[in-house]
DNA sequence: CCGTTTCTATCACGTCTGTGATATAAAAGT
DNA sequence: ACTTTTATATCACAGACGTGATAGAAACGG
């Protein structure tokens, strides 16, 4: 018997290859079959429709940011007991993962891009589109809560200082989505640094 | 004689219209013609290939965003001489219009970001890609070191600090163009601002 | 061994795409 | 008035697309 998930996630590998390369547009059956070296009647075996294919395939996108937004939680402890300096270190490893600093996390928001693009004209990714976009300020809320709980971090606006780490974040890896050569992860890291650095103070330190 | 010029506009707009409401693989020669109102066979008389109508589109896209940029610079007197809270509220005026914050603004963001995500596949657009990406980047560094200038911005790394405001930018239009319902004007006028606030500080003033 | 489900593979159909070729109509130049 | 551009309008073609239908092959269950 055929490990029926195993196979769909390989398909859906061939997705993202094909849409992280030529842009989503690229991804037809014919090429999804082409790329998998299956036969376009095994895809079709697999996903009913095309939508359901380009459902599944942004789906497994959205999961496996996520799942590295897990792992990466899980080596980091309480940032509560650490120094500033190194909580943002921490912090700055951590919303790292959100950015396209290798091949596998730059194949992952390019083609998030793409299917986010994609969900304005198409109806049945809305609802994953809405979970990406609010997922990060979601992210961006609870690690500046948590740093205001610490008396690290004393927000005039806690919403729209939210809001600006997750536009920070999303800029950053649009621009270096759009511009691969020409940003570097380094660069990347020192921006977002340098933002985490000024938001993150020593206890008891008013800000201006 | 018909105006040339003016008929290549108004193909130009039908095609924006169509990829801001549907996505650029909506547009087609044939959806353009029904668009703008004109016959499939006259549309091709003012652009050889599709080719050409998209990069003509993609330039107009451009050239309107900067043409706003060039105006609203016009209206700005000097900034040397203002207060940093009159700094602040002039150049959050200025860089708005990069933001989606009305309707003509949306359509010109939403489709630059369509144009911009073809163009990674599409070498035929890389210059234009380009330069639509710099642009923001090269802004905000002449933006930063005006303000170094005058006093007002003592960065510990200008590059930097130009970089994560062109993020910041590109980012809130972003996020704004994948959630237009969500995403109000306000919002991204406040995000925006909170950045710049923190960056310029009054004269005299040593950053922590 | 045999029936049944799962998987792979191929064909055909209708639709849409860009584009080459061509024809008619309108305006401009002389 | 006549010629020459300029503009509008169709047709036809080859290619790619998603999908319905169908048929063999392989693996499974009894």
């Amino acid at each position: 018997m055929v490990d029926g998930e195993e196979r769909r996630a390989h398909i859906a590998d061939a997705v993202l290859r094909l849409a992280a390369k030529d842009g989503l547009h690229a991804v037809s059956l014919r090429a999804v079959a082409a790329e998998s070296g299956l036969n376009i009647g095994s895809v079709r075996h697999y996903f009913d429709s095309q939508h359901a294919l380009m459902r599944f395939a942004m789906r497994t996108t959205i999961d496996r940011t996520t799942a590295r937004l897990v792992e990466r939680r899980g080596k980091t402890g309480s940032l509560s007991e650490l120094s500033p300096e190194e909580a943002v270190d921490q912090l700055t490893e951590f919303l790292s993962e959100l950015l396209p600093l290798d091949e596998r996390r730059r194949t992952e928001v390019t083609v998030l891009v793409e299917f986010l693009m994609a969900a304005r004209a198409d109806p049945g990714l809305d609802d994953l589109a809405r979970e990406a976009v609010q997922g990060t300020v979601t992210l961006a809320r609870r690690i500046l809560d948590a740093q205001a709980r610490s008396g690290r971090f004393e927000p005039k606006d806690p919403e729209v200082e939210a809001a600006r780490l997750a536009a920070l974040i999303d800029g950053i890896a649009f621009r270096a989505v759009l511009q691969p050569e020409l940003t570097t992860p380094e660069e990347c890291v020192a921006v977002l640094r340098a933002h985490l650095v000024e938001l993150i103070r020593p206890v008891g330190d008013t800000q201006v």
